[in-house]
DNA sequence: GGTGAGCCATAGGCGAACCCTATGACCTCC
DNA sequence: GGAGGTCATAGGGTTCGCCTATGGCTCACC
């Protein structure tokens, strides 16, 4: 077992050969030669020891098990691209033509999708992306750093056009040990003014949206710890003794996996995400384009 | 640029390197010698053309690109550990303890999730995934081939033991362009019912809980086009002039991502996924655990 | 029934990429 | 000032993957 791993080219491959359903098209296709293409589609059986080709001399077909895993492969590829996408986008070598910044929450969980989505929509597009809190976003826009912002809680200035985009809701989550876990009735917004919790920093959106919501009934307890990203966060709830508070973007993954369980509240944590640009400005094509794409997730 | 793919064992690195802080430690962890690890993270900020972190004789820390795509590398890896754990469920080599056999929507979209919450759960469980139509489901479970089976759609049999595990529904889906996307009213089932679509062959688990939801109606019309997988289906309809009827589940990713529009409809098309077994037979441990994290997602 | 096109696998040779060990430079803390 | 931690570079060896060339096989079409 040398590899764990599998690779993503041949992942790619797999998709390839399942859909040209030739292994000499589908290695024309990823540029590289038939009797590569057959070695690495071996190596790949190999490694997962799973029989995934039926080869015949008529063209490849899938087994039954090649058919699941090339869907499991499309959805790793599917992540992989976002990935890419998004590091092209942070590439900041060439001055791109359209300069996006955003907060983390959206750099995180919906822009690399946004990306790929772009690219179909507009493959020309070049893009320079940044990742700053709300506040800094709203910051550069005015400074002329950036053409295009996103932005997470509270409305935008009046001196920016803003448009929601995208709705996001900050859950309260524990890990499947904890007593909330097996809460039925929602979580009175005093239980969680008076619980320690896990939080993000003071001053990013996700503390300062539960903090406005908080106000009302005393406002957060002093908080078991303080975290400065989100996946650290993410990673002492599972773990932790603690309920967390986080974007429901973020704990979705494992929420679904059952590593963290949503504790019903009856506080609602809504909050909005917006694009933000100048007033005044026109924005430019590649700019609407992406807009368009970003509200195509509402 | 020589490859347009990262390696996946770069990007677990990347992430072990955020959360021990140092290059060393994490080349430990992934049993490489450091001077590897560091020319591995080298060769990744080369690839993707962006600093990822900030070297210092005191440790490693990630800059803020590094810190948006060690999440995106998270998201990246959790698919990939995903199909590992598929892969290694679909390897009949050694007759694993626990036999389970799923349909198809189960097997593409739930089952690797469950599979690497269930190695969390037990790690030493040996499971051997089948993949079957939901009538070879019942049938296998009566042959004494399966332990466990997982259908969709109608009832269990009377003689066999049923749970219900998660929810699934069909939805109509078309391309954005095409004219229904723009539809505002509901679909009424009529119209379903008249229009020719996209759809699975007869006999599968999506085509008959269509048509017992439409048999009020008339019946579903002569499709466009029948295909026997879920992927094909997907692909004819984000390029296709017709709307297709597909799992929630397996459309779920291409309308986030936009390339396809939920049609809303009036027709319930609501299913549950179950998890059968013989009756009378006790249910090993692991078949047991195997339930316990199914319905987690419940 | 034969022929050609398309498919796949194997063989051989080459090149690059990777890993490991050893070493050195640097900072921090004691 | 030394010890323990960090990271980078250099050198050597091996493995791996690719490509070209070739052969066997099936199918379709004449």
């Amino acid at each position: 077992m040398a590899h764990r791993l599998p690779d993503l080219e041949a992942l790619e491959l797999l998709v390839a050969v399942a859909e040209t359903g030739s292994l000499g098209q589908a290695a024309a296709r990823q540029g590289i030669s038939q009797p590569s293409a057959s070695a690495r589609m071996s190596t790949l059986e190999r490694r997962l020891g799973v029989r995934l080709l039926v080869r015949s001399p008529s063209g490849s077909r899938l087994t039954s098990a090649g058919l699941v895993v090339t869907d499991w492969a499309r959805a790793v590829l599917q992540q992989a691209y976002a990935l890419v996408e998004g590091a092209a986008a942070l590439r900041a070598r060439q001055h791109g033509r359209l300069r996006v910044t955003a907060s983390l929450t959206v750099a995180e969980h919906l822009m690399p999708g946004w990306l790929v989505r772009l690219r179909e929509v507009d493959p020309g597009v070049h893009l320079e992306l940044n990742v700053a809190n709300s506040t800094l976003v709203i910051e550069r826009l005015r400074a002329g750093e950036a053409d295009l912002g996103f932005i997470e809680g509270r409305g935008a200035p009046r001196d920016l056009h803003s448009r929601a985009v995208a709705r996001d809701r900050l859950v309260v989550v524990v890990s499947p040990d904890h007593a909330w876990a097996r809460k039925r009735r929602p979580l009175r917004p005093v239980e969680l003014a008076t619980t320690p919790l896990l939080l993000r920093e003071a001053g990013s959106g996700t503390r300062e949206t539960l903090e406005a919501a908080l106000t009302p009934y005393g406002g957060v307890a002093e908080p078991v710890l303080e975290l400065g990203a989100t996946a650290p966060l993410r990673l002492a709830a599972t773990s932790g003794t603690a309920p967390a508070v986080l974007s429901a973007l973020a704990a979705a993954d494992e929420i679904a996996a059952g590593r963290l369980v949503e504790v019903p509240s009856e506080l609602p944590l809504d909050r909005v995400l917006r694009a933000v640009w100048p007033r005044g400005r026109e924005l430019p094509d590649a700019a609407l384009h992406l807009l368009r794409v970003a509200r195509g997730s509402l």
